[in-house]
DNA sequence: ATCCTCGACGATCAGAATCCGCATTCCATG
DNA sequence: CATGGAATGCGGATTCTGATCGTCGAGGAT
């Protein structure tokens, strides 16, 4: 799963941004208004972290500006603490939840993983498919019942994959949203690490659709 | 379906090359005004990206040229953000549809669908004849409720005749509207192609007009 | 009018060429 | 040492080509 994060204050920006790379998402960040809404219009996120004070274009100007150009990945804002008007202007905006500063990381990471599986249309933070669960939440992987360990790089995988269970995913969408801006789009690392992840949890669960992408069934 | 890329600027015209091409559409790129006018007239497309910025001839200029030849293929025009007079010159001159650049692929792809999809006067996503079904989103066909599994050519050919449902189709216009540029044109490719189609979908599903070319039932 | 013949066009098949995905190995990095 | 990413060769699926076969229909002969 890829973040964009658009928070000016270089401290705060450095710490989520290692938050949520330890967490295992890819992070772009934006240090003003206007990068965060030309990235959040270029680039494919799967959630946004967009702090509302921010210098040049403010945060619910951009936030309004992408809501009306159509794009609607969850936004997760950033508020002053006790910031009420801010909280309302907010969602009014279109945003999907938020969250006032200062926040620890673990509720922050929480609110995250429940925006992007809300958005997903999942209920549960367990995701299956055939004999593999998969929990969100603990980043565990079971094969019928028997935990299966998995590299940072293949949980990013097959998470994006049972996220998005059914759906024709192409390579180049996976790239997108598994790593961050700037990758080599021509390589074959897609294809080595469903090879990897095909090993460790059986041959049938992906398919291959030719000349088009991968696929999990329902 | 053969898209025209109207586009100076290589970069983005090689991006652009690169997303539709993975979606299926054979793509021509002409990289000014004069070479896009000359082709835009000349060759058989399904619609067109033009980009209104242009050297040479100026893209508004060649659209208008393109309408008042008599050219109807569905435009889409690519404007500079918010540059307000552009759009509205542009629905002036004949576009059917409008992006903002910076924009993303999936949304391109999304609009160009929904061009195409208007173009051929369909309301939905779904085309049907007979018992085939095909969804243009996610690229599968059913026949009788039964998934049918398509090779990347079988479905660009279907495709193209689901499109055109009671029409007569000539060979020569399957093959420019399925093939790039260079192609050689002395080929029985289609004939196979329409065997094969006939032999996963039922025989009776396309009709041979001897002499004329193919045909699918209202 | 009916039948026959011939030519043109379309259908089908088999094999060649090509493309695409897969596995494996290797190297870099931390 | 474990992991991530790059390079390479293999193998099967897909596409294309060329050859052959079948079929339709025009037009002439009866």
């Amino acid at each position: 799963m890829r973040i964009l994060i658009v928070e000016d204050e270089p401290t705060l920006a450095r710490q989520l941004r290692q938050t949520l790379e330890s967490a295992g998402y890819a992070v772009d960040s934006a240090h003003d208004g206007e990068e965060g809404q030309y990235l959040g219009e270029t680039e494919a996120y799967d959630a946004v972290i967009l702090d509302l004070g921010l210098p040049e274009v403010d945060g619910l100007t951009v936030l309004d500006r992408w809501r009306k150009a159509g794009h609607k990945m969850p936004v997760l804002v950033l508020t002053a603490r006790d910031s009420w008007s801010d909280k309302v202007a907010g969602l009014d905006a279109g945003a999907d939840d938020y969250l006032a500063k200062p926040f620890q990381s673990e509720e922050l990471i929480a609110r995250l993983r429940a925006l992007i599986r809300r958005a997903s249309g999942n209920a549960s933070s367990e995701l299956v498919a055939g004999g593999v669960r998969l929990d969100t939440r603990s980043g565990r992987v079971t094969l019928d019942g028997e935990p299966v360990k998995m590299t940072a790089q293949e949980y990013k995988l097959l998470s994006y994959l049972m996220h998005h269970k059914g759906k024709v995913v192409s390579r180049t969408e996976l790239i997108e949203h598994i790593y961050d801006q700037d990758f080599d789009r021509d390589s074959n690392t897609i294809e080595v690490f469903i090879t990897r992840i095909r090993k460790k949890l059986g041959a049938d669960l992906i398919t291959t659709i030719r000349g088009l992408g991968y696929s999990l069934q329902g």
